[in-house]
DNA sequence: GTTGTTTATATGGTAAGACCATTTGCTGAT
DNA sequence: ATCAGCAAATGGTCTTACCATATAAACAAC
């Protein structure tokens, strides 16, 4: 037999019927062809369209829905709906990274701070008078909560979002949120369990002051206050907890973080 | 009828059957009693510990999957095999983000000097040894690279990624990924199309000095140096290239960025 | 014995059809 | 006008069967 030596063969994997659907759906919601909103056809009516069974054809949406793009109900005028992106949906992922521990919450709080210089600089750069007004207005309730250690913790992290928002941007904005809902309670619940209430009113009218000045740094676009004072607030973190009572200990490099259980986790 | 008030009801919503099967088994990854390597049950003996039909547990399997978590093969000793989380795996999600837009191009080149500066602060808290070596071993080739710019483009992603991973930090390592994978080519490629050969040169050997600082700053865990320097080294990428090349224009405070191509999208 | 081939078997992949459950809207009786 | 009830559309589920593939064991040829 003769033998063409210039021929080449790819690979002949195959691929299963719900992979090539959900590729072909995921590109038409890619490609803006299906707009969010937009309801797919039924499943007996995609499964005549792809020529494939229904079985094949939910294996498909129960993919498209794993990513967020898809919500489905049932009923008449029921059905799979495209769902716009939301960063809260986008931010799911990352949530279940932490949950199987490829993400601990020593990484995190080692990120935060970076983050928030980041979330600070951008915001600077982007920030409009809307965000500015929402950030005043948070701080009137921040300054109005400094006997109300609970509400402090939550406007805290209104402040935080918030800063975020005004940057601008969806990985600051993102990260901030994994970050803020995951560690936040930490410190003011666990400050709050092993400090005098002068003590904590004390860090609250301190904390409140440097959230002040962030706010005044971003409306002057100053950036070497705000570095400066975004350094300020991480300390006051550590500076009046006894960091025994956090379960944090001093790094060799002088940051203060969680103890790691065990790297070999 | 007598009616006790004080009872409540939460919503009977139900829950497909997929879904309780995909909880179950997403709990015992996640809690460690099914490890990377382990082999789930062939689909018929799900079925029959669930209780379930198999096109139920198949629905579950394809959203394990779609999460990264199973890796699916037929045949005898096939199966479901319970795969490790790792990062590469898990910035698919992110890319996802890229391709809905939910991530512009513009947020990623804004976030990268920023998360570079992180990778270096952490990378100087917790380089090892070894990742010294490493880097070392790539700035060799830098230099001996700085008349071919392919290569150079190739090595700076190396080097880049080395730094990430030396900050140990799953976050910094994520997204320098999905930056550099998704902006390098884009400086390197058009800046050469647009610059005189001894031009590029001259930007390799700059950039080459320039990481080569990074490098010695982060052996003498010099955090001042190293801020300096990756300033420096993003500033590279902007002064030798034309903006009008490279569709990027000046904004208002300062920086050089991609043109937005519309807010509303 | 070694090698290659066949066969058995376990596994995922797919299909078809039926039926159930839920939601919506229409229709008709009051 | 209101409301009950029916009809239709849709997702949710199960059953059963068969196909495709990959491994391993049995077997045959050398």
């Amino acid at each position: 037999m003769s033998e063409n030596r210039s021929v080449s063969f790819t690979p002949a994997q195959t691929k299963r019927a719900s992979e090539v659907i959900y590729e072909q759906i995921y590109q038409k919601i890619v490609s803006g062809e299906l707009k969010p909103g937009d309801r797919l056809p039924a499943e007996r009516e995609l499964a005549e369209q792809f020529r494939r069974s229904r079985p094949s054809i939910r294996e498909a949406l129960r993919m498209l829905q794993q990513d967020g793009l898809l919500e489905i109900t049932v009923g008449t005028n029921g059905g799979a709906i495209v769902r716009g992106v939301s960063l809260a949906s986008a931010a799911q992922p990352l949530r279940k990274l932490v949950d199987l521990g490829a993400i601990t919450i020593n990484d995190l709080v080692d990120y935060r701070a970076y983050n928030e210089r980041s979330c600070g600089e951008l915001a600077i750069r982007y920030r409009t008078d809307q965000d500015i007004r929402t950030l005043e207005e948070i701080m009137e309730r921040y300054h109005a909560a400094v006997y109300d250690s609970e509400t402090v913790s939550k406007v805290d992290i209104e402040f935080h979002t918030a800063m975020a928002n005004a940057s601008h941007n969806p990985l600051c904005i993102l990260i901030n949120d994994i970050v803020t809902t995951l560690c936040a309670n930490l410190f003011w619940g666990i400050a709050a369990d092993n400090m005098t209430s002068e003590k904590v009113i004390e860090v609250n009218r301190r904390a409140c002051a440097c959230h002040q000045q962030m706010l005044d740094a971003l409306i002057a676009r100053d950036l070497e206050t705000m570095n400066k004072v975004i350094q300020v607030n991480m300390d006051l973190y550590f500076d009046f907890v006894d960091p025994s009572h956090l379960k944090v200990s001093a790094d060799p490099a002088g940051m203060h973080r969680f103890d790691r259980p065990s790297d070999g986790l």
